[in-house]
DNA sequence: GGCATCACCATTTTT
DNA sequence: TGGTGATGCC
């Protein structure tokens, strides 16, 4: 991504050449001539086109008008983006300036301009408008922000800038900042921002809610400290410029005229405010669609606060104006909005973060007249993995509706397999094992992938790959930008950079110690508010009064002194040899350094890699820039080794091998998902686990454990619903219960839907009930029950290594005996090829309401409530829980 | 200012 | 159960 100082003038494009002209003239290089061949008629193809199936032919030759392009999973999404990209470029229908393309990731936009790259050369170069929805707004903002009253050289602050601020407003406030953490409130805010809110606009109820009531005025305080700072978070750089365009018709009109083609990428993921900055942009003054519907959208947000109810903000440039809507004198052509917008509705799984999947859901109604192309010819999944996915994805409500096929089935492609295992070690223990197993047949690790709901259960994994050797890396998590030492670092470098960044300034003010305890930095603070300076400033300023003592005094204008330095020397000095300077001057080094503890070395290192980064950029400012939008670093992929991360980090990968562990009620689906989005919740889950399913070309392992340890207990725990819902004929019950046996009947099959949603029952419960509740409470294949044979033994090898679970071995091996004996039916049954794992048993529980049992790991309760076999039970010291009837035992 | 102790919490995450 | 962040003592 380029810096901001280095962006070519806005308007000075040619105009647009008429077609005819740019296929001719020489002016485009390497595009004419594709352009020449694009149109040398349908029987030849340019070569882009070609290997394009017809669906993606149409999503790249409809360049006019609104187009929804619905890419299902693995059906060459990028590829239709970019190629449109090429073929309007080659086309002549207009410049690389004129091309809007969005993105959600620095990742993606990356992808996209290379790919670009390969179809047409060297025209990328001018592709300035290819960028995430952050550095787009960026660069829009760095152009207009007087407009805001910002200046154009305003700084961008990361979540921990926000929450350092906030929390000094709440402290201004003589709010207790314990009472109310300002990171929730730098959420909330982030929310609002979301929904393209400002603290006007904010509900009642919502503004009511944090700080005694203060939400709006702290809101609002927030925005004005932003604008003293010259500073704006995240969520600013879409807000800022929608409340420019609304305002400023002249701005958004040559936005207009400029953007001849708009392309959105995941548009599934869009949220209310990129929805709005989008709208605006693609708007003409006749375009005549409601803003806002639906009904929708209400009903599915259960936390549906007043802002929903109100009435939409009014984000149309034109109305807000005054102007009518309506152009009737316009020529259609020039209200056309050639929009295209790429998404899957079925791999939505950002809502928890404000992505609004109706946005996507509402864009024929949004673009009347919209082209709609489904590609469903998915060219990454066998037809197991897509059955299954498909199945599962069917059970959700309100989808656009797709069904991924594919060309290449293949009778020798393996059927999608589930596990059962005992607990999560265990899981990782099995994990293990079956990666070695391809390994031993030549496949690399690189292809594989553990896919984890939550982070927490990366740590089995971890373990157990360091205790056999096998190289694993972790994606995600911690991000390079976000360490301390290199947040330091910036810091520093921002300070010089921009000598107004309080923020900075006071971060790395007594880092390393100088002395200056909480009362100096507040003198500095309070004088620089009170003169309206800068804190550098006013720290000089205080250097040379008495106002302090003579030790922190002096560590002041030794600061000073050092920033003035090294601000001179900015223009002299190359940018990474400055930061090296400032590094070594400043002490910072020294102090990592002298520090002894084991990560220190390590902090070095990263210091250093900061630097190196640093040589790719220009100048100081386009790397902070570049830093501020980009918060993920490269990730070298040059060791073989199989990749762990959640769910959500998966989106948009894919692996020959995928392993997806922890599918249990209350884990996957999650339960705090559950208990607090309801319904819609659900449907998101289940669209993470459409997601994870679509991940894997060719192999696709699922598990679920017996036992898992939550916040440090052991909870017993039965298989996920989603489970419940793949179609028997892709999926196969793995056997192999003799190599790390000890799973059971523990399991139970079944899922915990009665009780624990707050919804109530879903309808995948009645599937069971309502045909009769006549299935298997287990799953039934002969190695499963071989592996129930093998059970207790195995039970016993496994948990007799452990000290402390004496009583649980001992326990659920009497229980297990009653169980086996007394009520399992091992026969499976399948209601139309359904149902893998069945919810209910054959026959009701002999329990009662009310009745008094016994449990060997949690002791005595009463029975709370009934669902087939499952029981729930609020004991007497570990609460309700909900197990399976075999394992208690009546009492009295 | 540095260390020990204690309460509290515990999906998902980009920019 | 374990990691974090805040408090309080020296």
């Amino acid at each position: 991504m380029s810096g901001f100082p280095d962006d070519m003038p806005f308007f000075d494009e040619p105009a647009p050449k008429p077609q005819s002209e740019a296929a001719g003239g020489g002016a485009m290089g390497g595009i004419a001539a594709r352009a020449l061949a694009a149109r040398q008629g349908h029987g030849n193809a340019p070569d882009y086109l070609k290997g394009l199936n017809p669906e993606q032919r149409l999503a790249v030759e409809t360049t006019e008008g609104p187009v929804l392009v619905l890419a299902g999973a693995g059906t060459g999404k990028t590829r239709v983006l970019t190629t449109r990209i090429a073929h309007i470029l080659a086309t002549g229908r207009a410049w690389p300036s004129q091309i809007l393309a969005v993105t959600f990731t620095n990742k993606a936009a990356r992808e996209m301009k290379n790919r670009i790259g390969l179809l047409v050369g060297e025209a990328i170069e001018g592709m300035p408008w290819l960028g995430t929805f952050h550095s787009i707004g960026v660069k829009l903002l760095r152009r207009h922000a007087e407009l805001v009253g910002l200046r154009s050289d305003f700084t961008i602050l990361d979540t921990d800038d926000v929450t350092r601020l906030i929390k000094q407003l709440i402290q201004a406030e003589g709010l207790d900042d314990k009472r109310w953490a300002p990171r929730t409130f730098a959420q909330m805010i982030d929310g609002w921002k979301n929904k393209g809110l400002g603290p006007d606009e904010i509900a009642e109820g919502d503004a009511r809610a944090f700080a005694n009531g203060k939400g709006r005025e702290l809101y609002r305080s927030y925005q004005a400290r932003l604008t003293t700072l010259n500073a704006c978070d995240f969520g600013d750089l879409l807000l800022h410029p929608i409340r420019i365009f609304r305002k400023h018709h002249d701005v958004l009109a040559e936005y207009h005229r400029k953007f001849k083609y708009i392309l959105v990428d995941e548009y599934q993921d869009t949220n209310t405010a990129q929805y709005m900055w989008l709208r605006l942009l693609a708007q003409r003054p006749s375009f005549e669609a409601p803003l806002r519907s639906t009904p929708q959208d209400e009903r599915s947000d259960p936390t549906n606060s007043p802002a929903r109810d109100r009435a939409p903000p009014d984000f149309s440039g034109a109305t807000a104006q005054g102007q009518p809507p309506k152009a009737a004198t316009r020529p259609v052509s020039e209200n056309k909005v050639n929009i295209c917008c790429v998404g899957d509705d079925d791999q939505s799984i950002y809502g928890w973060r404000g992505a609004e999947v109706d946005n996507i859901l509402r864009f024929e109604k949004d673009f009347p007249g919209a082209t709609v192309v489904r590609l469903e010819r998915n060219y990454r999944s066998t037809a197991h993995i897509l059955g299954a996915a498909a199945h599962l994805i069917a059970h959700n409500e309100g989808r656009l509706g797709k069904t991924l096929f594919t060309d290449r089935p293949d009778p020798e492609d393996p059927k999608v397999n589930v596990h059962a295992a005992w607990d999560s070690d265990e899981e990782a223990r099995a994990v293990g094992e079956t990666v070695e197993v391809y390994q031993r047949q030549k496949h690399n690790l690189n292809d594989m992938a553990i896919l984890v709901r939550a982070s927490f259960q990366m740590r089995s994994f971890e373990d157990r790959f360091i205790e056999i050797g096998l190289n694993y890396r972790v994606i995600g998590g911690p991000r390079f930008y976000e360490r301390q030492e290199i947040r330091d670092a910036l810091a520093y470098l921002r300070v010089v950079a921009n000598p107004g960044d309080d923020l900075a300034f006071e971060r790395i003010v007594n880092v390393p110690k100088r002395g200056l305890g909480e009362a100096a930095v507040r003198q500095v603070h309070d004088t620089a508010r009170a003169l309206r300076i800068p804190m550098l400033e006013a720290a000089g300023n205080l250097a040379e009064s008495d106002e302090l003592k003579p030790k922190p005094r002096a560590a002041l204008r030794e600061v000073a002194a050092n920033f003035a330095r090294w601000q001179s020397a900015l223009e002299t000095t190359p940018h990474t040899e400055l930061a090296e300077t400032i590094l070594e001057e400043s002490g910072y080094t020294a102090m990592w350094k002298n520090d002894r503890s084991a990560e220190a070395p390590g902090r070095l290192e990263n210091l250093k890699e900061l630097i190196r980064s640093m040589e790719e950029y220009e100048s100081l400012r386009s790397f902070l820039e570049h830093v501020a939008l980009v918060m993920d670093a490269e990730q070298n992929e040059e060791q073989d080794a199989i990749s762990i991360m959640t769910l959500h980090s998966a989106k948009g990968l894919e692996f020959e091998t995928v392993f997806l562990p922890g599918w249990e009620e209350g884990l996957f689906p999650h339960q705090r998902a559950l208990d607090e989005g309801g319904r819609s919740a659900l449907e998101e889950e289940r669209r993470l686990a459409y997601v994870g399913l679509t991940r894997a070309k060719k192999n696709l392992h699922l598990w679920f454990v017996s036992n898992r340890r939550i916040h440090g207990l052991w909870q017993s725990t039965i298989p996920s619903r989603f489970l419940d819902e793949l179609p028997e004929a892709h999926v196969e019950v793995a056997e192999g219960g003799n190599s790390y046996g000890g799973y059971g009947n523990s399991y139970g099959g079944g899922f915990s839907a009665g009780r624990q949603n707050p919804y109530g029952a879903s309808r995948f419960d009645s599937v069971g009930s309502a045909s009769g509740g006549s299935f298997s409470n287990t799953y039934a294949t002969p190695g499963w029950a071989r592996a129930k044979a093998n059970r207790t033994e195995a039970t016993d090898r496994n948990w007799g290594s452990r000290s402390g679970h004496q009583v649980e071995r001992i326990g659920y091996g009497e229980v297990d005996s009653g169980y086996g004996a007394g009520r399992t039916s091992v026969k499976g049954r399948t209601i139309e090829g359904e149902l893998v794992a069945k919810s209910v048993a054959d026959t009701p529980s002999a329990f009662h309401v009310g009745d008094r049992v016994f449990h060997q790991k949690f002791g005595n309760g009463n029975v709370a409530a009934i669902d087939g076999n499952k029981l729930t039970i609020d004991f007497d010291r570990a609460g309700q829980k909900k197990v399976l009837d075999g394992f208690v035992t009546a009492v009295g």
